[in-house]
DNA sequence: CATCTGGAATGATAG
DNA sequence: ACCTATCATTCCAGA
C-alpha cells in the first residue's frame, strides 16, 4: 500500500506483482481493505459513502441541475460517499448516510460476509479476519444499498432520478467514459472509470475512486464533485460533455428542459460543475463502488458486524497517491485496457491465482488499483479500503471479461429460467422500466447445482454483450438494481471496473437458487460511452445484451472457483423490440437435405410478409448459398411462423451441414441467424449425433442456445477436467468466453451452441479449445488457463495452444452456435481453429458438410448485424479487451485463419485505414479484431456478417467517418 | 404520488 | 448538399 500510495506507478507494479506473485499479499490487501473498509467503513464509510453516493447519484448537487433529484436526500450528499457507502453501508445503520442511503438496504446475510469476504473475494486471510465477524454476524446484516446506489450515484449523478433507476451511469457513463479512459479500460470501466478516469489523472483517482476515492470521497465527492475533480472534471467533462453533449446534450436541447440541458442530470453536473461532481463522485463513487462492490459491501457489513476496524482504510489515503499513480497507470491501463490488456499488464503472472483473478477482475482492477491511489479524502475508509479493496477486490476475482465455465466438477451454475428476449432498457433520464422478466412470466431463475456446503454464496450479475465476440461486460448497458415491494430478492450493487454488478445471495436453504427479480437494465448514452478512452465498441445498433451470472465458490484449497453463465440474448431497444423479428424457438433443428418439411418458428414480430432465408456460410462468412423458404402466410402470426424447409443445395452430403436462417421483415429488419442442420438424405441419425456431439464435447451447450447464453462450456469441461476448477477459477480465467451467446438465440437452445460458444468464449484461454467446436476439452487447458489468469496472459498462450485443442474437438459441428464458438477461438485459435477444421473451408463444406456446417453455423445471426453495425457505424469493437489483449500480442496475424482470420484481417485493414483516433482504440481494435475474429469469428455471424462487414468496411467504408 | 410502461416526438446519423 | 430511412434519446401520459 504504502508504496502505492507513494508512488502510483509503483503501485501498479506493485499490484501486479502481487497479483502475479503474491496472491496472498494481494488478497490481503484487498482483503484488508475490504475488510477494513467494511469494518470501518461501516461507520465512516457509511456515512460518507452512503450518503455521498446517493447524493451524488442524485447528483444533486452537482447535479443540481437535476433537481430531480428528487431523490432522496440520499443522493444529496453523498456522492462521494456513495461508494463508501456501499462498503460502509454494510451496516444498516450507516451513520449518516442513512438518509442518503435510503436506498435500499440490503440485508446482508452472514453468508455474504462469509463468502464474499472470505472466500471468494477475500481469500483466506480475509476470511479469517472477516469471517469471524461475519459468521458472527448472523445472518444478516443489513447493508445499505446505498452503496449500490452509490454506484449509481456516480452515475447518478445523474439523474437523477431516482436513485435506483437512474443509475448513474449515464452520466456516469459519460464520466465513465472519461474515466474509462483513464483507466480505461481497464478495469473499470465506466463506472469506475468515472472515478478514475476522469481524469486520467485519475488513474490514481480512478482507483481511488474505486476505493479510496469513493470512500473518501464521501466528502471528496461532494466536493469532489466540485472540486476534486477538477482534473477529473475537466477531462471528464470534456470527455463527457463532448461526448454526451454530443448527442444527448445537443440533441436534447429541448429535452432537458429545464434541466440541464442535456444531459441528463449528470450533465447537469457536468455543466456546471462540471461535472466535477460527477466526476468526482463518479469516480469516487465508482471506485468505491467498484471496490466494494464486489463484496465489499458484504465485507463491510461483516466488518461492521464484527467490529470494525477499519479505519485504517481511511488512512488508506495513500490511495490518493495512488491515484496519481493511476495516472501513470492510465497509460498502463491503456495498454492493458482493452481488457485484456489490463490483464495483460498483469500478466505476469498468473500464478497467483487469487491475485490474478484480481487482476482479471481487475482488468479493470489494475485500474482500480490505480484508482485506489486515488486519494481521496479522507475518510478513512475509503482510502484504506479503497485502496486495497478495490484493487484487490476486483483483482481477486476474475475480471468480468474473462470467460468462465458454467460448471466445474460437481458444480454447475445454471439459468433455470431464461429472461425474455426483449426488455426495454431505461435511460438515466427515464424512470426504471422494471426488472427483467422471464418469457413465461415471473423472473429469471439461476441455480448453483452441486454445492453442498452450508455457507451462502453470492451470485453476481452484470450485463454482458451478446455479440459474436467473447462475452464481456456491455459498455452501453448496466445492470440496474430494482427494489420495492415487488422485489423479493435482496441485492447489492457493486461496481467493478466500470461495470455494475448486482450481488444476490445464494442460500443453501433455497437450494442455491435465486429468483432474479431485482435486475433492470440501464442504457447509457452511446455518446457518453464512446468517448471513453478505451472504448472501442460503438453503441449504435449494439442493443442486445445478456445477463451474466457468476458465482465464486471457495475451495478447500483456499482458492476460489468461479463459474459463469450467460442468459440468452435480450434485445433492449424499444424499436428493435417492436420491429425486428425475433425467433425464440424452432420446431426442429435439423432435417434431411431434401427439405419439404414444415418448421414452426416461435418468436416475435412476424409478419405475413416475413421471409425466411436459409443461408450457408463459408467459414469466412461468405454466403455460399441462400434460399428463401416458403412460408405459410395464412398461418403466420405475430408470434409464430410456419416455413417449409427448402432443399439443401447439395443433396449428396455425407455428413450434417450446418446452415443458418433468419426471418426478414424488410431491409434492415432481420432476425438473428438461427441454426439449422441439414442431414444426409439417408442418414438422419447422423444428424443427431453431430449435435449431440457438440454438446457433449462442449458440454457447453446447445448450439442453438449458443446464442444463448452461456458459454459455459469450455470451462465446464475444462474445469471439470482440471481437477482444480478452482484453480481455474482462481486463476481466473476462465476464459471461456461466452461470446457465443451473443445473440441469437433463439431458439435454440441448443446446448451445442453454448458449448461452442463457451469454448470459444474462453477467450484466450480456454477458448481456444472451446473455440469452436467442441473443443471444450481442450479448454481443459484450464490449467493453463487458470494459470493465465489474466486475459492477456491467457490470450497469448491460449491462442496457440487452445486452438489446436479446440479444433480437434470441434469436429463436430456446431451450427450456429458454432459460429460463436469460433469466435471464441480467440485469436490464435481462431485462426487455428478454422484452419484446423477441414470444414471450415468452404470447399469442404460440401464434403464435410458437417464441417462446413459448423462453420457456417458459425455465422452468427447477429453478428452480421452487429458486425455490420459496427462496420457501418464504423464502430469497432472495442471491448474484447481480453481478447484484444491477446490479440494485441499477436495482432492480426493470428487472425488469418480462414474465415475468421479474414475477418480479422479485414478489421484490421479497416482500422488501419482509419485514422487512429485513439491509439488505444486502434490497439484495441486490433486486438479485438484478432480476438474477435478468433473468438467471435465465431459465430457465424461473425462470419458472414463479419465478412460482410469487413468487406464493406474494406470496401469502403471506413469505420466511421 | 411514484413507478412502470407503452408510445411517440425530436434530433441525430448513415447511406 | 440534400433527402430519406433508421436510430437513439427524451417526453408524455395512462395504468
Amino acid at each position: 500500500m504504502t508504496r502505492l500510495e507513494q508512488d502510483p506507478e509503483f503501485d501498479f507494479e506493485f499490484l501486479f506483482e502481487f497479483d502475479q506473485g503474491g496472491e496472498a499479499a494481494t488478497e490481503h490487501y484487498s482483503y484488508a481493505p475490504s475488510g477494513v473498509s467494511s469494518a470501518l467503513p461501516l461507520p465512516a464509510a457509511h456515512a460518507s459513502l452512503a450518503a455521498p453516493c446517493h447524493d451524488l447519484q442524485t447528483s444533486t448537487p452537482g447535479i443540481s441541475a437535476v433537481p430531480s433529484a428528487g431523490h432522496p436526500s440520499g443522493y444529496g450528499g453523498a456522492v462521494d460517499s456513495g461508494p463508501a457507502g456501499y462498503f460502509l453501508s454494510s451496516s444498516n445503520t450507516r451513520p449518516n448516510g442513512a438518509p442518503t442511503l435510503e436506498s435500499p438496504r440490503i440485508e446482508i446475510t452472514s453468508y455474504l460476509g462469509l463468502h464474499h469476504g472470505s472466500s471468494q473475494f477475500f481469500h483466506d486471510v480475509e476470511v479469517e479476519d472477516v469471517l469471524p465477524s461475519c459468521k458472527r454476524s448472523p445472518s444478516t446484516a443489513t447493508l445499505n444499498l446505498p452503496s449500490l446506489e452509490a454506484y449509481r450515484d456516480p452515475s447518478c449523478l445523474s439523474p437523477a432520478s431516482s436513485l435506483s433507476s437512474r443509475s448513474c451511469n449515464s452520466e456516469a457513463s459519460s464520466f465513465e467514459s472519461n474515466y474509462s479512459y483513464p483507466y480505461a479500460s481497464p478495469q473499470t470501466s465506466p463506472w469506475q472509470s468515472p472515478c478514475v478516469s476522469p481524469k486520467t489523472t485519475d488513474p490514481e483517482e480512478g482507483f481511488p475512486r474505486g476505493l479510496g476515492a469513493c470512500h473518501l470521497l464521501g466528502s471528496p465527492r461532494h466536493s469532489p464533485s466540485t472540486s476534486p475533480r477538477t482534473s477529473v472534471t475537466e477531462e471528464s467533462w470534456l470527455g463527457a460533455r463532448g461526448s454526451r453533449p454530443t448527442s444527448p446534450c445537443n440533441k436534447r436541447k429541448y429535452s432537458l428542459n429545464g434541466r440541464q440541458p442535456s444531459c441528463s442530470p449528470h450533465h447537469s453536473p457536468t455543466p456546471s460543475p462540471h461535472g466535477s461532481p460527477r466526476v468526482s463522485v463518479t469516480e469516487d463513487t465508482w471506485l468505491g463502488n467498484s471496490t466494494q462492490y464486489t463484496s465489499s459491501a458484504i465485507v463491510a457489513a461483516i466488518n461492521a458486524l464484527t467490529t470494525d476496524s477499519s479505519l485504517d482504510l481511511g488512512e488508506g489515503v495513500p490511495i490518493k497517491s495512488r491515484k496519481t499513480t493511476l495516472e501513470h497507470l492510465p497509460s498502463v491501463a491503456l495498454k492493458v485496457e482493452p481488457a485484456g490488456e489490463e490483464l495483460g499488464a498483469t500478466p505476469p503472472t498468473s500464478d497467483l491465482p487469487p491475485e490474478e483473478f484480481t487482476f482479471q477482475p481487475l482488468r479493470k482492477g489494475p485500474f482500480c488499483e490505480q484508482y485506489l491511489s486515488v486519494p481521496q479524502p479522507p475518510y478513512q475508509w475509503a482510502k484504506p479500503k479503497s485502496l486495497t479493496p478495490a484493487t484487490y477486490v476486483s483483482p481477486s476475482l476474475p475480471a468480468l471479461d474473462w470467460q468462465l465455465p458454467s460448471h466445474s466438477g460437481p458444480y454447475e451454475l445454471r439459468i433455470e429460467v431464461q429472461p425474455k428476449s426483449h426488455h426495454r432498457a431505461h435511460y438515466e433520464t427515464e424512470g426504471s422500466r422494471g426488472a427483467v422478466k422471464a418469457s413465461a412470466g415471473g423472473h429469471p431463475i439461476v441455480q448453483l447445482h452441486g454445492y453442498v456446503e452450508s455457507e451462502p454464496l453470492t451470485l453476481q450479475l452484470f450485463i454482458g454483450t451478446a455479440d459474436d465476440r467473447l462475452l464481456r461486460p456491455h459498455a452501453f448497458y448496466q445492470v440496474h438494481r430494482i427494489t420495492g415491494k415487488t422485489v423479493s430478492t435482496t441485492s447489492h450493487e457493486a461496481v467493478l471496473s466500470n461495470t455494475k454488478v448486482l450481488e444476490v445471495p445464494l442460500l443453501p436453504e433455497n437450494n442455491m437458487r435465486a429468483i432474479i427479480d431485482c435486475a433492470g437494465i440501464l442504457k447509457l448514452r452511446n455518446s457518453d460511452i464512446e468517448l471513453r478512452k478505451g472504448e472501442t465498441d460503438i453503441g449504435r445498433k449494439n442493443t442486445r445484451v445478456r445477463l451474466v451470472f457468476r458465482v465464486h465458490i471457495p475451495q478447500p484449497s483456499g482458492r476460489t472457483l468461479s463459474l459463469q453463465v450467460a442468459s440468452n440474448p435480450i434485445e433492449c431497444s424499444q424499436r428493435s423490440a417492436q420491429e425486428l423479428p425475433l425467433v425464440e424457438k424452432q420446431s426442429m433443428d435439423s432435417h434431411p437435405v431434401g427439405g419439404g418439411k414444415k418448421m414452426i418458428l416461435s418468436g416475435h414480430n412476424f409478419l405475413q410478409d416475413s421471409k425466411v432465408i436459409f443461408v450457408e456460410k463459408a467459414p469466412d462468412g461468405h454466403h455460399v448459398w441462400e434460399m428463401e423458404a416458403k412460408t405459410d402466410r395464412d398461418l403466420c402470426r405475430p408470434n409464430s411462423l410456419v416455413v417449409e424447409i427448402p432443399p439443401f443445395r447439395n443433396q449428396r452430403i455425407t455428413s450434417p451441414v450446418q446452415v443458418s436462417f433468419y426471418v426478414c421483415n424488410g431491409k434492415r429488419k432481420r432476425s438473428q441467424y438461427q441454426h439449422f442442420t441439414y442431414l444426409p438424405a439417408n442418414v438422419p441419425v447422423i444428424k443427431t449425433e453431430p449435435t449431440d456431439d457438440y454438446e457433449p464435447a462442449l458440454t457447453c451447450g446447445p448450439v442453438s442456445q449458443g446464442l444463448s447464453p452461456l458459454p459455459r462450456p469450455c470451462y465446464s469441461q475444462q474445469l471439470t477436467m482440471p481437477p482444480d476448477p478452482s484453480s481455474c477459477l482462481v486463476a481466473g480465467f476462465a476464459p471461456c468466453p461466452q461470446r457465443s451467446s451473443m445473440l441469437p438465440t433463439p431458439p435454440s437452445a441448443s446446448p451445442k451452441l453454448h458449448d461452442l460458444s463457451s469454448a470459444a468464449y474462453s477467450k484466450g484461454i480456454a477458448s481456444p479449445g472451446h473455440g469452436h467446436l467442441g473443443l471444450q476439452p481442450l479448454a481443459a487447458e484450464d490449467p493453463t488457463i487458470q494459470e493465465v489468469p489474466r486475459p492477456l496472459a491467457v490470450q497469448p498462450g491460449s491462442p496457440e495452444p487452445p486452438p489446436p485443442v479446440l479444433l480437434q474437438p470441434q469436429p463436430s459441428a456446431h451450427p450456429p452456435t458454432t459460429g460463436h464458438q469460433q469466435h471464441q477461438l480467440p485469436k490464435g485459435r481462431r485462426s487455428e481453429a478454422p484452419a484446423a477444421r477441414p470444414r471450415s473451408l468452404p470447399g469442404v463444406r460440401e464434403d464435410s458438410a458437417r464441417n462446413l456446417a459448423p462453420v457456417p453455423v458459425m455465422v452468427k445471426r447477429e453478428p452480421e448485424e452487429l458486425d455490420q453495425f459496427y462496420l457501418d457505424d464504423g464502430v469497432q469493437p472495442k471491448r474484447c479487451g481480453a481478447e484484444g489483449a491477446a490479440n494485441t500480442a499477436s495482432p492480426p496475424n493470428t487472425k488469418v485463419q480462414k474465415g475468421w482470420p479474414q475477418a480479422s484481417t479485414c478489421w484490421v485493414s479497416k482500422r488501419a485505414l482509419q485514422p487512429p483516433q485513439h491509439p488505444l482504440v486502434k490497439q484495441r481494435e486490433w486486438l479485438v479484431l484478432s480476438g474477435l475474429a478468433l473468438p467471435t469469428g465465431e459465430e457465424g455471424d461473425t462470419v458472414a456478417p463479419v465478412n460482410e462487414i469487413i468487406r464493406n468496411d474494406l470496401c469502403g467504408t471506413e469505420p466511421r467517418s
